[in-house]
DNA sequence: CGAAGGATTGACGCTTCTCAAATAGGGTGG
DNA sequence: CCACCCTATTTGAGAAGCGTCAATCCTTCG
């Protein structure tokens, strides 16, 4: 439906942040308005077309970015060409913090993207003095990690059927705070990156899946899945 | 070897921040002398046995802790008993930190264990308006989600073998980035704790380590093991 | 309309789990 | 100091869940 993209092309419009549809998600929210107008002057407004790269690991971390519109996926590869996803990130999401200076993993776009990067110099330097900016970025980590904390019990101790479930859980409560509807739970991704994201197969995913489907606890659908029998898979996926 | 401990037993010595041997490890060292001071007024010493916990999912969160000497396990359970260890925090670390009002998950003594008690108000009103403080603060969730990234790379993409040998690596490294011996690397943790942590079970734990001991790759010895062909190890270790 | 990639389904195998038992080790009390 | 007990660890045999390989189907898009 749309064209080539060329890699992180920046828009024309200016970084808009007073006017910023996902301020209120986003690290932004903990700056006030002449703030703002400052952090629109040292950042820029990008995109990405599926499947194009923000950044990969081992690349000089130049930036972060506040993703604004779409889905990114997070991962890293073995050497061998095994795939972890480590997470998505959504709209108001802020990825690309790297520790060191090379980043420690690797994005890209699952579905058009639209972000806002932020040149880590001069925004290293915009925060260093706000407190309550580096607050809010507090709280933004500690919330990453609370994911990562439930994503490796799932990892390390769920059965398919229970990965499955806990991540359409998972999922779908993320979707609901960021305001999306929760009817039909769409899944932007593929089996495949669901299938690395839960460290299972592509093959394990969709028979499980159809397996579920069967048990009239989901409908699939085009694009992503009804929980039929709710009760159902929120069972499974404390379980 | 030494009595029971009540719980959280508090020690007679005041926090001396001034004259503190992890210091430099830990988040303290972004405070200066005044500052130290400041929080030695607001801190306890405390000590725990082993297995006794020092917070525990879903308790109030009162406190976090900066641990000073000892290993702490901490994990999440599943209703029916399943358990995912998440991680183990050494000297230096800074643990218990929780985004809402409850901890998000347990913590309890691999060996007998110091630490400084940080009551959750007065701490956070003393961060409040310390940049510095804030900034390191940040590094060390940064290191955290590191740490948990390369984690969920063993628990969704490893092999039991490979699992095992990324943890003694990445132990390893830690225990060195601490300054302790690494010729032989020190497990004061159970095989069901290394289990629990790599979602594996004891008895695959047990016969990898004896397999990778029968090969000569490594030596079993009393509370820890020698890497005794490392190439093969970290070979194992990236895979 | 046809090609290409994604998703599904099936048959079979292997790694890891489960259940069970033996062994070793550490702490306690006599 | 030694014997005993309790727990941790090791080892074995068999089962099962999930992975592998392969073929087919479906969807999307040029």
């Amino acid at each position: 439906m749309c064209h080539r993209i060329p890699p992180g092309h920046p828009d024309n419009e200016p970084a808009g942040c007073l006017l910023c549809a996902i301020r209120s998600l986003s690290i932004c929210d903990a700056l006030d308005e002449s703030e703002l107008r400052e952090l629109v002057r040292l950042s820029q407004r990008v995109r990405f077309g599926s499947k194009e790269p923000l950044f990969s690991e081992g690349d000089q971390s130049d930036a972060s970015f506040n993703v604004s519109e779409g889905t990114v996926r997070l991962y890293k590869l073995l050497p061998d060409g095994r795939r972890q996803i480590i997470g998505f990130a959504l709209p108001g999401d802020f990825i690309g913090v790297a520790t060191g200076i090379r980043y420690g993993l690797s994005a890209d776009a699952v579905e058009p993207v639209r972000a806002c990067r932020l040149p880590k110099e001069p925004f290293s330097r915009f925060i260093e003095s706000k407190p309550r900016m580096l607050q809010r970025m507090n709280d933004f980590a500690r919330n990453e990690l609370v994911l990562a904390q439930n994503h490796m019990v799932s990892l390390g101790r769920r059965s398919a059927e229970e990965k499955i479930a806990a991540f359409l859980i998972g999922w779908r409560d993320r979707l609901e705070r960021i305001g999306r509807s929760t009817k039909t739970i769409h899944l932007p991704m593929s089996r495949q990156d669901i299938a690395d994201y839960l460290g299972l197969t592509v093959e394990t995913v969709s028979r499980t899946l159809t397996r579920l489907e069967r048990e009239n606890t989901i409908l699939i659908v085009p694009g992503g899945v009804r929980l039929i029998n709710l009760g159902r898979v929120e069972a499974l996926a404390v379980a």
